[in-house]
DNA sequence: GATACGATCTACATCGATGTAGAAAGCGCC
DNA sequence: GGCGCTTTCTACATCGATGTAGATCGTATC
């Protein structure tokens, strides 16, 4: 394969004025430019990363890490990530951490410190009296509320906020017995704990006393399977309710089915709210109203606050940095809104949705 | 950051002896080597993976050029390559292509060529046409079925044999009526197609007559949604079928929703079966029989294949290796199955199944 | 005691791009 | 004619790990 020297001969100048060239040095005479740029053209010249990366110091590859792709979450977050270094000439190595505690360990012993310029990171087994574990002599963006207030730039979402923001669009309904799915008990600091924190806070603003026969705890677990299992037991045990709020939308989705399956009407008897707004809500029946946390600006901010530590540029001190969420309405609360030609179909709208794209909808395969 | 010279230095050896042992070099005494290994423990030292590469002419990283990680099966698939890469010493790079054919082509451009070893690929804009584009001058392993006969390593699994196998369950059930969702007209090679004439051998083998009113093509997307109206469809025809298979889970599992919505009874009245045993398919209501395509063993395969080529070692021509599917039998065919003790429940059961580790399951977050 | 050979280690060049320092050429100006 | 300045380009060392060639020291062999 090519190198520079080669190219450098062929164009007969230096190897460093191809380099110069390259890298865009303003001192360069235009025909030097055009016999350099010809020669890389016909010897099929690629510049040698690795040789670059020595030199620089830096790698242009920086880490992902997260629990599983296999999440509908993360896996949408990771294109996110990647769309969004890409913008920076950087590429993506994606670390899989299974949520194990010991491999999330490892993503901050700096195992491949030399491999990535920097890492983001979304833990799900460390919490917040690992926040010492999180300095590190790399540049380190954290994601998401497991470790509230760690020594790092950190990016995440206002979960308490959204949260009552998902809850108030219930009461606005005229909702008034609001069943939850998702609390987990067992949590010190995360996901389930701050969306209950939500909850409580809107039913307070509205006068409204907290009812823990409404609060179901299905574990940690957030399948469809728990959701189903947790509405069936709130029917069995005949509890009374007009809407139901599922902490993330596999939650909202089992439920949701199964109130079907019951026989309730959704919206008329029981709205039903998720979180999350992963693809699916828009393609369940009826579609589901869900949170949307934001993911492309998280993803892009957290690529942002990296850059500028790999660049040593950025203040001092830790930032916290909270992405906007915006609330996305569908049917699962507010119900068929007749658009103005009215067309009727059993399945739900098929309206073009900014972000899916033909290929996002591809087959499977 | 400690260098092999700093180690060298403070071990009193040469910085290649230093090499020596981090390579595993045989002569080596006892006696030096744990005063080295003692120097780098002391210093913290870790390889600079840049140099090394340089040397090398490697980098130990792979790219998998996948359409969207947000398509379950992509994003599975990625976790397991990651996940066989690793047992190499690999990294991967996902390189999401949006199946866009120009980015496609990018990939085959070798633009990565100085950042990558090797390159697994699955084509979604590509066709057989392309197949010449396939000839590059780097390691390049290809998956999927649309580019059947290409010049390069090529794994895939037998589409038209697992999807003959899961119309003759349905045969073997007694059905005879056996509903399509996925035929794809319009394509000149690719999952549909393929899989379609599965479905045809199995009838033809059985001695059923094709029966075209049966075969719906619900387009290029295989989301929920299309699934649902391709039903729909069907039963708003009036169409008569036993059984339903759907040529992705997605499909299969829209047009489920829709048979239990009309007060059909599954798998009694109406038996369905998917393709490529998405997580979800363990979940629905009822569990959804499907095809299971090997993702595992396409993984570790194409990992295999491509690690053969970058070492230089591996036959000249092309293979083209087959994976194993296996058809996951669940009650959407074969309805509950009474287990000894016939525990009751509404929702789907619970036991573990291997592939389901808590982290798998954790929150959407 | 000389030779051969294995075990153990080292010096040095090398991979390819780029930072540093400075050379060469052209131009304006006193 | 000499000085200073800009433009354009080059030589060389350097980043850190490793392949090559070979040095050194024992020990076994005859």
């Amino acid at each position: 394969m090519a190198t520079m020297q080669d190219v450098a001969r062929r164009a007969g100048v230096s190897a460093k004025t191809v380099s110069n060239v390259l890298n865009g040095y303003p001192y360069i005479k235009e025909s030097t430019r055009a016999r350099v740029m010809a020669a890389i053209d016909e010897l099929g010249y690629q510049m040698n990363i690795s040789a670059r990366n020595l030199r620089a110091g830096r790698t242009g590859i920086i880490a992902l890490a997260i629990p599983e792709l296999s999440l509908p979450y993360f896996a949408q977050l990771s294109d996110a990530v990647i769309e969004a270094a890409a913008t920076k000439g950087w590429t993506v190595v994606i670390e899989p951490t299974g949520g194990v505690r010991e491999r999330e360990l490892e993503v901050l012993s700096g195992a491949r410190r030399h491999l990535v310029d920097g890492v983001i990171f979304s833990p799900l087994a460390l919490g917040p009296d690992d926040a010492d574990h999180l300095r590190v002599d790399f540049p380190l963006v954290l994601l998401g509320e497991r470790i509230p207030h760690g020594p790092v730039d950190h990016v995440t979402m206002n979960n308490v906020e959204a949260s009552r923001a998902a809850t108030q669009h219930l009461l606005d309904l005229g909702r008034r017995r609001i069943a939850v799915i998702g609390a987990f008990p067992g949590e010190q600091m995360g996901t389930a704990t701050v969306r209950l924190n939500g909850y409580l806070a809107a039913l307070e603003a509205a006068g409204i006393e907290r009812d823990d026969t409404l609060i179901t705890s299905p574990g940690p677990w957030w399948h469809r399977t728990e959701g189903a299992q947790a509405m069936q037991r709130l029917l069995d045990a005949d509890i009374r309710f007009d809407a139901v709020f599922g902490f993330n939308d596999t939650l909202a989705l089992g439920a949701l089915h199964v109130l079907l399956w019951s026989g309730r009407r959704v919206p008329e008897d029981v709205a039903v709210v998720g979180f999350d707004n992963i693809e699916e809500t828009r393609f369940s029946m009826p579609p589901l109203t869900s949170v949307e946390p934001g993911r492309l600006q998280i993803a892009r901010t957290a690529v942002d606050l990296l850059a500028e530590r790999v660049g040593g540029t950025g203040p001092a001190g830790q930032r916290e940095i909270y992405a906007d969420f915006t609330l996305e309405v569908r049917e699962s609360t507010v119900g068929r809104q007749r658009s103005p030609g009215g067309a009727e179909a059993v399945s739900p709208p098929l309206e073009a949705d900014p972000t899916v794209t033909p290929l996002d909808a591809a087959s499977g395969r």
